[in-house]
DNA sequence: ATTCTATTTTAGGCAAACCTAATAAATTTT
DNA sequence: AAAATTTATTAGGTTTGCCTAAAATAGAAT
């Protein structure tokens, strides 16, 4: 089945939804996300409803059947690669990103994506450290911590940023930080919480502000 | 100024139409070519008209204001670039690709347009042969001729095909033969048009059809 | 020059997705 | 538990882009 772009945002809208707040999403929720009217949303709802992509009981809200959700995670898979494309082959910088990728995760080709992805040799996150769904929508979880939570001396990799707004991404660059960057905590100040971390023999200090924007994982595998 | 898709696919199809038919391009080519019916076209080029993009006058059809005419040849581009992208990077072949970049030529965002064009390494014509546009909307001529007028013993480069079915791309497969594969014509049959190409010492047999659906171009560049 | 034919335009509708305003249901407050 | 408030749904419109059928015009044929 090909559904339509706004359908593609609703279902989208949905799951990254209750990632955060429980199942039945109120249908204000959804209109506040998507930026339009409860009474658009009530319709559109109903609609999809109909296509078994959601449960939806008046009054009550709404989730994704089994099919919705599956929709949603290739949805978010295409959004993902495309993210990492535009950073990781394209030269983007992180916060320029979603807005295209907001476009082309609208893109219908299954073959496309399998060479996308292919070609970015299967990426497990994207460059905000969110994880890409594979084929079948399955998630690797991520293990990611903040910064200011990485245990001394422990090398760390930098998977992503929570803050990803221009200004932080800038201030990431100026201290030589980005994607994909190996680090170590050597210092944490008990006074403000601040840190001071080694990159390629080179001390960089952070305030505990930008330490806990920073998503980190332990630096093995 | 913001186009929708429609409006998009209104004004390069006018384009395309009169790169080969004389202007004032008609209604009924117009709907022909886009598959729909006459008053949908009337309608669009109406309202294209009040957007100072064409010029339409009832009964008379329409052409290209500069301004529509850029617009179109912005389009084209991203059209022949994405195509580019899909052979050259992502390994698509030829015939894989019009219908994916029929939906990339929509995205909209100048800096991916340049970015993309910058890692591709600007390049001046797609997997087709046909000439993709640079950022001012100039296009580079071709100087590209059927492999059935080459001259003997004069090295060649494929540039394109004029066939882009699957079937003659799988043909050519067969031979051998592709985008920027370096040949010379060693010979040319008398009685029925065949030509006998040389492609790394090996001999290629291809028939008067067969010739006439390749364009090449002397390679010298 | 008039008639015929083919093309084009206009008129009137339809579906998708949005909106505002009015009503209904659920939830909170008293 | 009733009243008040917040939230959700329905009703009725709008816009965009398409459609069919009817009317208008242009071009060709007599």
């Amino acid at each position: 089945m090909v559904y339509s772009l706004s359908e593609e945002d609703y279902l989208k809208a949905i799951y990254s939804l209750y990632e955060e707040k429980p199942r039945p999403i109120a249908t204000s929720k959804l209109a506040g996300y998507l930026s339009t009217k409860a009474s658009s949303v009530t319709e559109m709802i109903q609609k999809l409803n109909e296509k078994k992509l959601v449960i939806y009981q008046k009054y009550r809200g709404v989730y994704l059947t089994k099919d919705g959700e599956n929709q949603a995670l290739q949805i978010i898979r295409k959004h993902r690669l495309w993210e990492y494309f535009l950073v990781e082959t394209l030269d983007f910088k992180w916060d320029e990103v979603h807005n295209i990728a907001e476009q082309l995760e609208h893109i219908k080709s299954d073959m496309l994506v399998d060479k996308l992805d292919a070609y970015l040799d299967y990426p497990k996150f994207d460059p905000h450290g969110d994880p890409i769904p594979d084929k079948d929508g399955i998630l690797k979880d991520q293990h990611k911590i903040l910064l200011a939570e990485a245990a001394i001396d422990q090398p760390m990799i930098i998977v992503g940023v929570k803050d990803s707004s221009a200004d932080f991404l800038r201030f990431l660059e100026k201290k030589n930080l980005s994607l994909g960057t190996i680090i170590k905590v050597t210092e944490q100040e008990e006074f403000d919480h601040s840190v001071s971390v080694l990159h390629k023999n080179q001390e960089i200090q952070l305030s505990a502000i930008a330490a806990k924007n920073i998503y980190v994982q332990p630096n093995d595998k």
